[in-house]
DNA sequence: AATTCTCCCAACCGCGCAACG
DNA sequence: ACGTTGCGCGGTTGGGAGAAT
């Protein structure tokens, strides 16, 4: 006997969210934060199922999340990650506070699989007995996991080392926080749906702005935000939301809203993943000398003999 | 200008796990 | 120990937008 679908129910709406929708359940959050997703439908009127509430707060209207094209460095992020980690989306998206798991997913399914095929079949194209990876086509399952195995003791260890480097003194307590410190009015709400002309929800700016005015900190500006991506900066911080928090906000509200993520990996270290700076995993990452075992580099895994696993 | 095709992403679905009674 | 419930995760899909014909 299997389990019921959650979402059976008569009466339960589906597809895309309205201004409305989205309003009733920042609203809610707002009072009783995240969470006991089963009574949000109830207390809030919303005619959606608890997890369609929970995937469009997740996903979508939680603050902090960045939107829009992916940077290099995510880019290669995702693809070192993925080589280690496999399709653990939530773990991998732990590593890219700003994004979620389903955006990962996603920007990994509709362009990064395209472009390491592509690239995988230029080098095939160049001649395949050059690559070391080549070689280990022959390699056994076994000795695929005894390396991968590996890999993943190397990157706790890194890991261990990172954050006994940066110890962030703020330890956020989500449930102790208040949400969103301003109650949103009637008339944002209707400024919020009258400026979206036919679509909504489809940019940042209609979050930033259904949220607007619900921080205690001032957003920080649109030339701010585009002046720091332009930096290249690449410690990536959870205060530093696109929908309007600054460095400052650390004390309160941004730590509000931190991923609840955590890799059960990480749980050892006594610490979420995300509140180590990236900068210290990017270096790890990236610094190929560390990912290398046996000579051979994690993208040369992904390209060469973990394809197959996929 | 109209139609078809392709891409992309928000949302859905089903499963597994953990907590709880 | 077992059944139930709620949550989180990963895979998949529907439909809108833009490109191509």
């Amino acid at each position: 006997m299997g389990r019921p679908p959650c979402c059976d129910k008569l009466g339960v709406k589906k597809g895309p969210w309205t201004p409305e929708e989205d309003l009733m359940l920042v609203s809610y959050i707002q009072e009783h934060g995240p969470g006991n997703w089963r009574s949000v439908p109830t207390n809030t009127g919303l005619m959606r199922c608890s997890k369609s509430c929970r995937l469009r707060w997740t996903n979508y209207l939680r603050p902090g999340i960045k939107r829009g094209s992916f940077t290099d460095q995510e880019e290669r992020l995702i693809i070192h990650l993925q080589a280690l980690l496999g399709n653990r989306w939530a773990a991998i998206a732990s590593y890219l506070p700003e994004r979620t798991d389903n955006d990962i997913k996603n920007y990994w399914n509709t362009h990064l699989k395209k472009k390491l095929k592509r690239l995988q079949m230029g080098e095939e194209g160049e001649g395949t007995s050059k690559r070391p990876s080549s070689n280990n086509q022959s390699m056994s399952k076994g000795q695929w996991e005894r390396r991968l195995q590996t890999d993943i003791h190397m990157a706790r260890q890194a890991l261990r080392e990172a954050l006994s480097l940066d110890s962030d003194p703020v330890q956020p307590n989500p449930s102790q926080h208040s949400y969103l410190s301003s109650p949103v009015t009637t008339s944002q709400a209707s400024q919020t749906a009258v400026s979206s002309s036919g679509i909504y929800a489809s940019s940042t700016e209609n979050i930033a702005r259904l949220l607007e005015g619900w921080m205690t900190n001032k957003p920080k500006s649109q030339a701010e935000q585009s002046e720091e991506s332009a930096s290249g900066s690449t410690r990536y911080c959870i205060n530093k939301g696109l929908v309007g928090y600054t460095e400052s906000d650390s004390s309160e509200g941004s730590a509000s809203f931190k991923r609840e993520l955590a890799t059960p990996d990480m749980s050892e270290f006594g610490s979420e993943p995300a509140q180590v700076p990236l900068s210290v995993i990017e270096n790890w990452l990236f610094d190929e000398s560390t990912v290398m075992v046996q000579g051979v580099g994690l993208v040369d895994m992904q390209l060469g003999d973990a394809s197959g696993l996929f």
